[in-house]
RNA sequence: GCGAGAGUGGUGGAAUUGGUAGACACGCUAGAUUUAGGAUCUAGUGCCUUGCGGCGUAAGGGUUCAAGUCCCUUCUCUCGCACCA
């Protein structure tokens, strides 16, 4: 294949931007507000295997955006870092002894190098890392301004467990019931452990989704998350009990069809209330409910299991007798771990009715509900409708009815309005190594003490063993030198907390410590995060809508009460870029030998040609597959560019249609860049290439501007060229071209003629020709005439420029 | 099941407010050049048809002079959640 000399270019101008500190920005004051973007990139984990090709998609679209974005005069915060803390480097320590801080910064190092090889115009002197015990001072501060909110607290869980790595996870990394890491299956333990109390920020953390411009979907699966669900608590009066049964239900209005109750087998009061006779089937089923896993508890295609309690309730609208049952289908967790039961309107109660042939009493009209010889529905029917069976609310409307009947037990004292949420509190311990340590003491006299913040970075020990000890406590319990410590406030023996922090924690905040990564007296200057918050553009994977997006939401949310950010949301503009697909459009993986490694694409086809491609690929948010022909496409277009400048250069004239060409593509790179279109940018690119490429001489009048535009897409080739035309470098720093309308408008238009909607001749025309004339020269066409012949014209519909169309009917 | 999104040539994908469907690229075909090439250049390439022409944006219906685009019904695929009362 001929090729320009892409790998001696692309060293050459990486070297002149690192020596002339191109993309180092700072703060400056004269700058406007709205002169000023911050575009972030998800940091990377640096794992092992080093760079994918789904890493640089994210990173060339804001590199290029960004780029763009300086060549049009903006002050651009463009930074990198890494999110060293975690799992895999762990596990290799524990596989072959190396620490993790060494494997972490080898990795490091080579991602390092693999992000600099494909140009980006990161500024470099901001980078972090995590697992830096300067940055993880200020994550171990924030956990402080946690804990003295009362956010943090402690409790004893039943968390899940993974055996293979024998550490707690949260909900958000178990898929199926099994580790998101290792795939082993999860169980249920409990286990001593730090929790964030996200659930108090769970209204604020939904309704401020509306002030962001986030993709609709990654704002509906937070939605889905927090799960909110408006209804109201009512109290069952227990028989022969002193006790009330209190219940949560989203359907108040159909308390008259409440059948039986059910309770969570690990509710309070089914010790209680459990009758003699039935003592011995109600501990049992306990006990076998304990023993299941979550996944079999919640595996819905299982038969619905549960006992009678032997003891009854009243329901508090009609008096009436109704049986307690205890089942694993109501969840501890959520609500008040109690059921009223409506089979009739509710499918979990339906299935739970028929399995144990308890009555179902229809109170909702939905239309279409008839009854067998029991006199019972013979379906359920969830949705809303009009009551029925409900005394004096028998008429209602369901949304009436529920305000109705809230009302009324809000008025007897039998019931509130409530709002729920699915969401739960963040369980924040890890019991492993790799992580901040958790800043807090255990003192036998004071209990819970703080570490002073001006102890901080409280730092990781040295140990010989990585091996988690298994007991539910992470390798640092066992350092006694490290645990045993004095009590900041007594003076007393007291011991450290042993569990890390997640690795989410890291990831929360860092896009706030790039605004002023070395200060050693705060997380970051005030003035420096007034200047630049919120990001304007955050890029990443679909993958983190519901984890980091949600905990950094929730962080700097706590962090905007406490005074120590200016805006109470982080990203302002969220987008997504979609999977590269391995050949075929198969998900690359190892096992299926199809994975692609940037390495091998920049030494084959260059930096540029890798930028280009996954540009050209399609639309950024989206999946789509790799193609190795399609990148040599790509690059087939730079070495076209490449011959292209070897052309000789005149000043003199350019051509009409070529001027035109150039206008043309200036308006449309422009408006496609700045939309993030970077697909259609590069085809019309593309375009004006293919028509220079005609000419045998080069206009440097049009080979200027068109290096300006190539410059964000392809910055290595488009400096090179700009050198070699005889500028000062760099043409990073130039201006970005202006199109002129009158240049890019075309002189002449195809004017497309329908007869009855159908394409029946077309015709070349000068632009801007006015109606009459154009309805005139359609009519008179030859072969319109022979297709309006005999018929009578109905009307004529002319559209300037485009098109006209003659409605005709036979006569 | 619920929620979100998507279905356009052999392939990746283009198509303001409804106004030439298939830009650009890959692949393919033919030719040129070349010792040769998987390099380069030129031409062609939605399907059917010798031609006139007809048919075409998942399927069916509707609105309109005009529908990939708007409305209704159905199907398929992807992603997320999943006994949350």
């Amino acid at each position: 294949m001929s090729t320009y000399p892409f790998t001696e270019i692309e060293s050459r101008w990486q070297k002149y931007w690192e020596e002339n500190n191109l993309y180092q920005v700072d703060e400056d004051p004269s700058v406007p507000k709205e002169k000023r973007k911050y575009i972030l990139d998800m940091f990377p984990y640096p794992s092992s295997s080093g760079l994918h090709v789904g890493h640089p998609e994210g990173y060339t679209a804001t590199d290029i955006y960004s780029r763009f974005l300086r060549m049009r005069g903006y002050h651009v915060l463009h930074p990198i870092g890494f999110d060293s803390f975690g799992l895999p480097a762990e596990n290799y320590a524990i596989k072959t002894g190396t620490h993790p801080r060494k494997s972490t910064e080898t990795n490091i190092e080579m991602f390092r190098r693999q992000i600099k090889s494909l140009g980006f115009s990161y500024d470099w002197s901001r980078e972090i890392s995590t697992h830096n015990p300067d940055y993880y001072r200020w994550t171990q501060w924030i956990f402080l301004k946690l804990y003295k909110q009362g956010l943090a607290y402690e409790d004893t869980v039943p968390i899940n467990w993974c055996p293979s790595c024998k550490t707690g996870l949260a909900n958000e990394e178990v898929t199926d019931g099994k580790c998101e890491r290792c795939g082993e299956k999860v169980f249920r333990k409990n286990i001593r452990q730090w929790m964030l109390k996200i659930t108090d920020y769970a209204e604020r953390l939904l309704e401020d989704l509306e002030k962001v411009d986030w993709p609709e979907s990654i704002k509906s699966m937070q939605r889905n998350w927090i799960g909110k669900s408006v209804g109201a608590n009512v109290v069952f009066k227990i028989e022969n009990s002193e006790e009330d049964l209190e219940v949560f239900t989203t359907r108040p209005d159909t308390l008259f069809g409440a059948t039986y109750m059910v309770l969570a087998p690990e509710h309070h009061l089914v010790q209680q209330v459990a009758t003699d006779d039935r003592r011995k089937a109600v501990e049992t089923y306990i006990r076998e409910a304990a023993a299941k896993s979550d996944l079999e508890r919640t595996d819905l295609a299982k038969e619905k299991t549960g006992v009678f309690t032997g003891a009854y309730a009243v329901n508090p609208v009609n008096n009436k007798r109704i049986p307690i049952w205890i089942s694993d289908y109501i969840l501890i967790s959520y609500g008040t771990g109690a059921i009223m039961a409506v089979p009739a309107h509710d499918e979990r109660d339906w299935e739970f009715a028929k399995t144990f042939d308890l009555p179902i009493i229809q109170v909702v009209d939905g239309g279409g509900v008839t009854s067998d010889e029991k006199g019972e529905p013979d379906f359920c029917y969830a949705g809303n409708g009009v009551a029925v069976n409900s005394g004096r609310f028998d008429g209602l409307d369901t949304p009436t009815f529920k305000t109705h009947i809230v009302e009324w037990l809000e008025e007897q004292g039998l019931g509130k309005r409530a709002v729920n949420y699915k969401l739960r509190d963040w369980i924040f311990s890890r019991q492993r190594y790799w992580g901040e340590p958790i800043p807090l003491l255990h003192c036998e006299k004071c209990g819970v003490v703080p570490v002073p913040e001006k102890d901080l970075p409280l730092t990781l020990p040295e140990v010989e063993s990585f091996t988690p000890t298994g007991t539910g406590e992470s390798p640092l319990a066992v350092i006694d030198e490290w645990v045993n410590t004095e009590c900041p406030v007594c003076g007393g023996k007291a011991r450290r907390e042993t569990n890390t922090m997640p690795q989410w924690a890291g990831s929360c905040w860092y896009y706030l410590r790039y605004l002023d990564p070395r200060n050693d007296a705060s997380l970051a200057d005030p003035a420096k995060l007034e200047y630049w918050l919120p990001v304007d553009l955050y890029v990443g994977g679909a993958e983190h809508a519901v984890l980091h997006l949600l905990y950094a939401r929730f962080w700097h949310k706590v962090l905007y009460d406490i005074g120590a950010v200016p805006t109470s949301e982080p990203f302002q503009r969220l987008v997504n870029q979609g999977m590269i697909l391995g050949e075929g459009g198969v998900k690359m993986s190892k096992s299926l030998g199809n994975v692609i490694n940037p390495d091998d694409i920049v030494r084959d086809y260059g930096a540029d040609s890798m930028r280009v491609y996954e540009m050209f690929m399609g639309p950024l948010e989206v999946s789509k597959p790799w193609s190795t022909n399609g990148l040599a496409g790509v690059h087939r277009f730079l070495d076209r560019v490449w011959r292209l400048s070897r052309r000789e250069a005149v000043d003199s004239q350019p051509p009409r249609h070529l001027v035109k060409v150039l206008h043309q593509t200036i308006k449309k790179v422009t408006d496609d860049t700045d939309i993030l279109a970077f697909n259609t940018a590069i085809a019309q690119m593309m375009i004006f290439i293919n028509e220079a490429f005609k000419e045998e001489a080069l206009y440097s009048r049009l080979w200027d501007p068109f290096l300006r535009l190539l410059a964000p897409y392809a910055p290595h080739l488009a400096e090179e060229l700009w050198a070699r035309l005889g500028n000062e470098p760099s043409v990073t720093r130039q201006d970005w071209p202006e199109w002129d309308e009158e240049l890019a408008r075309e002189e002449e238009v195809t004017i497309v003629i329908q007869v009855n909607g159908k394409v029946r001749a077309k015709v070349d025309l000068p632009a801007g020709m006015d109606k009459e004339k154009l309805e005139k020269t359609a009519l008179e066409h030859e072969r319109i005439q022979e297709w309006i012949e005999g018929k009578s014209i109905k009307k004529v519909i002319t559209i300037p420029d485009k098109l006209v169309n003659i409605a005709v009917s036979a006569k």
